[in-house]
RNA sequence: CGGGACGUAGCGCAGUCCGGUAGCGCACCUGAAUGGGGUUCAGGGGGUCGCGGGUUCAAAUCCCGCCGUCCCGACCA
């Protein structure tokens, strides 16, 4: 719809805005090849912004960055008998190579646990060389049958850690310590607010003896699984004989974990900020923070205030050296486009803070700033400039957390409620519901097929309502547990 | 794999019923004016009409076959 100027209305059609957001943003593009996506460097630059966040908070966590092969024997991934069972019917799958057919498949890598821990099994000898601590960039490829951008694609970036432990209890401190990091980097760098917790049998990773997940709120009150960390038990050691001799001498197989997140955080980011003038990017993950546009009549004012400007941009550079990282500022200087059209396009691609600056603001020492998220205008002395920048885009961070945080508890239920209430919900806006579960997968798979809703996670305590629910949502007995009900993407 | 729709310029579409010179909007290029929230005017470039076959003097249009994409279900980070 390249004449239809304004965005596709949320409220009629979320998808239909998400597709249009993502393309007219130049985050991405569709590929010749159905179902895999091409990612534009705009897409890039959030998602390379993203990478080198999580990539800090990794290595101050004491894990190393390895590579892995993108084939894996096929035998390899049958090794595990309910991994196998759960990835083979979405693999592609290599079966010639050089012009003749090869003797063994090769699987293209769905994830990795199986090429790694054969390798782990090689490594680790002695409870000396554990815990292993590894991290691999990667892409892998899963045969989905419906695809959408970013959210679910055949082939995908991501990242995934897999470490062994001499103990079970070690290896869910993992686990569970991973979690929180990627929670950690979800609201603070993404501004996205996330729900912690176990997910059922149902929903649990392949091969996993426990699967935890960061859950997030979209706009049409669907759940994102945002990131997943696995307590893989001594599952994937034992299929690949994964031993080491413990201090006291015995042989004992380790205990793995493994955990991941993937380029379906951007988007979930456009997913949470988006509104109908396009993306909201948060300033930490915003490729540019700050994009100025100089405006002018005339040639001579041109060259004056694009003059002023270039001056300004060098004094932001220079002031910037007392902050801790290089403020991210592009000057738009193209001529022949008029102003506001280029306040739509940097609004479109989310640049959180923009600085409009011509001849009136000039006489008065002074230049406008306009916040993305709540489009606020504020004229701002030139004179105190870069505290004004920097503090401006520390205060969009935070609201935008709020924002979203606000959002999401407006959209949540927490009271007791029937499941006649709970369907109705479900078949209207949606919502994060928080009812009891009885513990039984018949109720679940039951909730599913009739509303479409699933048990996101069971969460941690403190996203746990004030009063425990006595009661199943779905057959009404006693509960074991309360769950996160919604549907998701 | 079941149900539905579609395939015509980079993008979005009209034209197909009723066969007769390949069209529109946006984008792009040139020129001029314009410039504090999506500028205007004038000129211009760009298409084996998804592919293959058939009917016909003549096919985007009718017939047959194939391929592909999207949406709805089952699968999923």
């Amino acid at each position: 719809m390249a004449d239809d100027k304004k965005l596709t209305t949320r409220a009629q059609d979320f998808s239909a805005w998400y597709n249009e957001a993502v393309l007219r943003a130049e985050l991405a593009d569709y590929s010749p090849v159905r179902g895999c996506m091409v990612i534009r460097p705009n897409g890039y630059g959030i998602w390379e912004r993203m990478q080198r966040a999580l990539d800090d908070m990794f290595k101050a966590t004491g894990h190393q960055n390895a590579y892995f092969p993108l084939f894996i024997p096929e035998s390899f991934l049958k090794k595990e008998a309910q991994h196998v069972e759960g990835f083979a019917p979405e693999t592609a799958v290599v079966t010639h190579g050089g012009g003749k057919k090869l003797e063994e498949p090769l699987i293209i890598r769905p994830t990795s646990e199986t090429i790694i821990y054969s390798m782990f099994a090689k490594w680790v000898h002695s409870y000396r060389d554990l815990p292993l601590l590894i991290n691999q960039w990667a892409n892998v490829v899963r045969w989905e049958m419906r695809t959408r951008l970013f959210l679910r694609t055949l082939e995908f970036l991501w990242q995934e850690g897999h470490t062994a432990h001499a103990t079970h209890d070690e290896a869910e401190d993992e686990a569970r310590r991973m979690l929180g990091v990627y929670r950690d980097f979800m609201e603070a760098w993404m501004a996205m607010p996330v729900v912690t917790g176990q997910k059922t049998d149902a929903e649990r990773f392949a091969g996993a003896l426990r699967t935890y997940s960061c859950e997030a709120m979209m706009q049409d009150n669907k759940a994102l699984q945002a990131g997943t960390s696995h307590n893989l038990g001594q599952n994937f050691s034992k299929a690949f004989d994964l031993t080491f001799q413990s201090e006291s001498g015995s042989l004992e197989h380790a205990w793995n974990t493994s955990w991941g997140v993937s380029t379906r955080l951007v988007g979930g980011l456009v997913m949470t900020h988006g509104d109908d003038n396009g993306l909201r990017v948060p300033p930490l993950l915003a490729p540019i923070e700050l994009v100025v546009v100089p405006i002018y009549k005339t040639d001579e004012e041109r060259t004056q205030v694009v003059e002023a400007a270039n001056r300004i941009v060098a004094g932001l550079h220079d002031w910037e050296r007392r902050r801790p990282g290089r403020l991210r500022v592009h000057l738009d200087a193209r001529d022949g486009i008029k102003p506001g059209a280029k306040y739509y396009e940097w609004e479109l691609k989310g640049i959180p803070l923009r600085m409009e600056i011509g001849p009136r603001d000039l006489a008065k020492e002074q230049c406008v700033l306009v916040r993305r998220d709540t489009r606020e205008k504020r004229p701002t002395s030139l004179n105190t400039l870069g505290e004004d920048v920097a503090e401006l885009l520390v205060r969009v961070q935070e609201d935008m957390l709020i924002a979203a945080r606000e959002r999401r508890e407006a959209n949540s239920i927490r009271e007791r409620i029937t499941y006649d209430r709970f369907r109705e919900v479900m078949d209207g806006d949606g919502a994060f519901v928080y009812a009891g579960w009885c513990g039984n997968p018949a109720c679940e798979t039951a909730v599913k097929e009739e509303t479409k809703a699933t048990i996101r996670v069971l969460p941690d305590e403190e996203f746990r309502s004030a009063e425990a629910p006595t009661a199943c949502l779905k057959c009404g007995q006693g509960a074991s547990a309360e769950a996160l009900w919604a549907k998701a993407y």
